[in-house]
DNA sequence: TGCCAGGCCCTCTTTAGGGCCTT
C-alpha cells in the first residue's frame, strides 16, 4: 500500500470516552509502503483520574499525568501530524470513539474513514489462536515495537499486522493494489461472505 | 435505587443472547 496511512492507538483511564473517562496517551505511526516513516506520541493531561487496575496495565500513572502536557494541545498537534491522511486502528471502534471525541472538545470533526485491524484480522487470518493484538503480534512474529499497552507500541504492532493483512491479501488474492479504500469495503462485508468476495473481485480484475 | 461501553460476530438468530476486543 502506497499511501499514507496514520495507524492510531489512544491509552485512556476508561472504556468509553466522557465524562471522567479520557484519553491518557496516544500514539501514531504513519506508514507507507507497508514501514513506519513516521512517528507522534505523547502522554496527555486531561485532568482526569486513572484507576490502579489500568496504572498495572498500561503502566500509565497519575504521577507520570500531572507533569504531562495538556490534552487539547496534544490533540491539536496529532491532529496536525495525521493530516489529511485515512485512519487504522485494531479495534477501530475503540480509538475512533476516542479520537472522535476528543477532537470534539476542540471543534473539530474527523472527515476520514478508520480501517481496523480486528475485524480484517477476523476476517483473513481466521485460523489466528484469537485476534488480540499482542495475540497476532506473536502468532505472526511481527517485530517486537516495545512494552504492550502503551500507545506507540500498540499503534507501531496494528501498523505491522496492518502491512501483514496486505501481504496476505496481496499473496492469497493477487491483488495487486491494496488501498485504505478496499480495506474499509472489506471489513463492512461479513466475515463468512469476505472470501467469496475477494475470489469475485480477482476474477474481474484477471478477466 | 440501581445501574454504569459499545460495536461487531456467531448461532441453538432476526421478536436474542453471549462472547470478543479495546482501556
Amino acid at each position: 500500500m502506497r499511501q499514507r496511512v496514520a495507524v492510531i492507538d489512544f491509552e485512556t483511564n476508561g472504556a468509553s470516552p466522557g465524562g471522567d473517562c479520557r484519553a491518557t496517551e496516544i500514539g501514531v505511526a504513519m506508514v507507507e509502503d507497508g514501514r513506519v516513516v513516521d512517528r507522534f506520541q505523547s502522554l496527555m493531561n486531561a485532568g482526569v483520574w486513572v484507576p490502579p487496575m489500568i496504572e498495572r496495565l498500561t503502566g500509565i500513572s497519575n504521577a507520570m499525568l500531572k507533569s504531562a502536557p495538556p490534552a487539547d494541545q496534544v490533540m491539536l498537534d496529532a491532529a496536525r501530524f495525521v493530516g489529511d491522511a485515512p485512519l487504522a486502528a485494531h479495534n477501530a471502534s475503540f480509538d475512533r470513539k476516542f479520537w472522535d471525541y476528543e477532537l470534539g472538545l476542540l471543534g473539530l470533526v474527523r472527515r476520514q474513514d478508520f480501517a481496523c485491524t480486528l475485524m480484517l484480522s477476523r476476517r483473513l487470518l481466521p485460523q489466528a489462536p484469537d485476534h488480540k493484538l499482542g495475540t497476532l503480534a506473536r502468532w505472526a512474529s511481527l517485530p517486537d515495537t516495545g512494552r504492550a499497552h502503551r500507545a506507540m507500541a500498540d499503534a507501531e504492532m496494528a501498523a505491522h499486522l496492518m502491512a501483514l493483512l496486505s501481504d496476505t491479501l496481496r499473496q492469497e488474492f493477487h491483488l495487486p493494489d491494496i488501498d485504505h479504500a478496499l480495506l474499509c469495503k472489506l471489513q463492512k462485508v461479513t466475515a463468512a461472505k469476505v472470501k467469496p468476495y475477494l475470489r469475485e473481485l480477482q476474477a474481474a480484475m484477471t478477466a
